[in-house]
Formats: structure tokens, C-alpha cells, sequence
DNA sequence: TACTAAATAGAAAATATTTCTATTTAAGAG
DNA sequence: CTCTTAAATAGAAATATTTTCTATTTAGTA
């Protein structure tokens, strides 16, 4: 926690009571969340709590690296934990099953890079890479 | 435009003058689309037409391979055209400054795809890579 | 040409997201 | 600790997106 606390104020973002209640949210569901089910859960603890601001957070966060977009073709939003942050090239493995999300810290992006350098004669700037299947409690 | 009335027919569904126009407007514009862009397009040609059979084309279209989903986290479905298809994996490079997509015949997911279930121990089943930059046009 | 399953429009409902404004609050200065 | 201020907030409303439903039409086939 202390760790997205310090991105939080690095960012010149306030560490408000909705943040920290959305990143210890995050920290026990290991799971990917649409705005929806965070404010489902930040209802309970809080008696007065907008939807719009769940939208704002939920960006927020994403801007200083805190939580990461996960692509779900459903027409919702959806968004995930992210320890590693930006700065350090990675991508994210979600379990079919139980939706657990786990950093995968590797990435060997050059390789299609160049491929696509030389192929396409293309400038590549940047990649999403996701991929899913069943966690090891699930398989 | 024979490859993807071939598709359609293999896959069962028919061949609508809709189909028909949709698939044309993707050949022509070469970039991902979102429903309403294609049904500012199709109310053109037909003086009748719904968003909703927008909605249901573009998900039958994505079935039988003629398109795929692109990600662009605008909250907004984007599909563009796939001549390769689902068979062959391969991945789409998309040009910041024009929308072009253009596929690339090209996956090294294997090697990634190992350190996942060395690491995590966890099984592998599919993956989604996009690629975004400039295309040679507008570098 | 006639038949049938699939595709369609359009209305409506449901869902999801953004905008706006007045009020409250976190964080830093004194 | 108290004051100040910019940022965060709720709540209402607007907007945007997607899905559902039903009656009608149509493409493909015999
Ligand atoms: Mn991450
Ligand atoms: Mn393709
Ligand atoms: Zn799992
Ligand atoms: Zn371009």
C-alpha cells in the first residue's frame, strides 16, 4: 500500500479517503473491477458516494500508474492494479475463471518491433499486449 | 471483396445489401470503426436503417473473421477489417495520426507464452497484441 | 415462384459515461 | 493548530452507448 501511496503524492495527486479505499480494493480483490462494482463496494463505506467520481478516481489513478486499463470487449470499462507501472515495460496475464490478474515481467516486444519496422516501414510507438487462460489455483 | 462474401457464406450468414455496404465501407476507409460511425455511413445509402443491426453486423462479421475488435480505450467498440482471419495468428498495427490498420503476419507469442507458464505456472490460452505508431504515410 | 430461416427497422428499455455546479476537504503555509 | 486554496466531491442531469423486443421483410434454396 505504502508503494501507491508514494506514486499517489509523486503525482501531486491528494491522498484522499475514496483513493485509498479504491486501492485497498484493488490490493484484495486481485482482480480487474469496472467502475460499477467499485462503487458498489465503495457504497458501503462510505454513505455518500457519487458514481461520477468513481469515473474520475478510477482515470486518476490510471494517469499516475497506479491501476492499468484491462481490455474486455463488453462495452464496459475495466481496471486493474498495476505495481510495476509505466515506467518499466510488462503486461498483464487474467485468469479466465476467477479474473485474477498477475504481472507477467517480461516482454519481448523488439522482436515484432523490428519485424514491423522492416515489413511495414512503419514508426511503432507503442503496444498492448494481454493475455488470458487459467491461474494456477484455476487450471 | 470475393475473400469476405466467400467468408460470409462459409460461415452460414447471409449476404445482405448491409453486409455488403459495410464491408465495402471498411476496404475503402482502411481503419477501425466504431457502430456509429458505420451508421452514419449506412443511413446514407439506405433510406431505412437501424443502429441496432449495426450493432448485430458488425458482432456476426466479427464471428466469421471478416473483422476484428480493435482497443481503444474511449469506451467506444472499434472494429476494423481482417483479411487475414482467426486461423492464422497475426496482429494489427494501428497509425495514430490516420486510424490505418494494417496487419502484421507476425507472432512470437510462444516465447512469451513460455515464460508465463514457467513463471506463473499458469495455462496459456489466447492473447491479444496491438501494435500503435505511424504508418509509413504519415512518419 | 414459393418457402423458410435469417435479417431487418424502429421503438423502447437498459446501461454506461460525462458534464455541470455548489459544497466539502486535503495539504501546505503561517 | 488555524487559515487558505486548489483539488476532490456529490448529486442531478444530460448524453452516449448498447441491448432487447416484436412485427415485417428478405436472401437463399428448392
Ligand atoms: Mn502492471
Ligand atoms: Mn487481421
Ligand atoms: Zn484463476
Ligand atoms: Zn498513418
Amino acid at each position: 500500500m505504502e508503494h501507491y501511496i508514494d506514486k499517489l503524492k509523486h503525482s501531486g495527486l491528494k491522498l484522499t479517503p475514496r483513493r485509498q479505499a479504491i486501492i485497498a480494493l484493488f490490493i484484495e480483490r486481485k482482480s480487474h473491477l469496472t467502475p460499477e462494482k467499485v462503487w458498489e463496494y465503495l457504497k458501503k463505506k462510505f454513505s455518500r458516494c457519487g458514481l461520477p467520481g468513481v469515473y474520475r478516481n478510477l482515470e486518476s489513478l490510471v494517469e499516475c500508474g497506479i491501476l492499468t486499463r484491462i481490455q474486455q470487449f463488453d462495452s464496459k470499462k475495466h481496471y486493474s492494479l498495476c505495481s510495476i507501472g509505466y515506467g518499466h515495460d510488462h503486461h498483464h496475464f487474467i485468469c479466465r475463471k476467477c479474473n485474477k490478474v498477475e504481472e507477467v515481467d517480461f516482454c519481448n516486444f523488439k522482436v515484432i518491433s523490428r519485424f514491423i519496422e522492416d515489413n511495414l516501414h512503419a514508426k511503432v510507438e507503442a503496444h498492448q499486449f494481454q493475455i488470458q487462460g487459467l491461474c494456477s489455483k484455476c487450471k
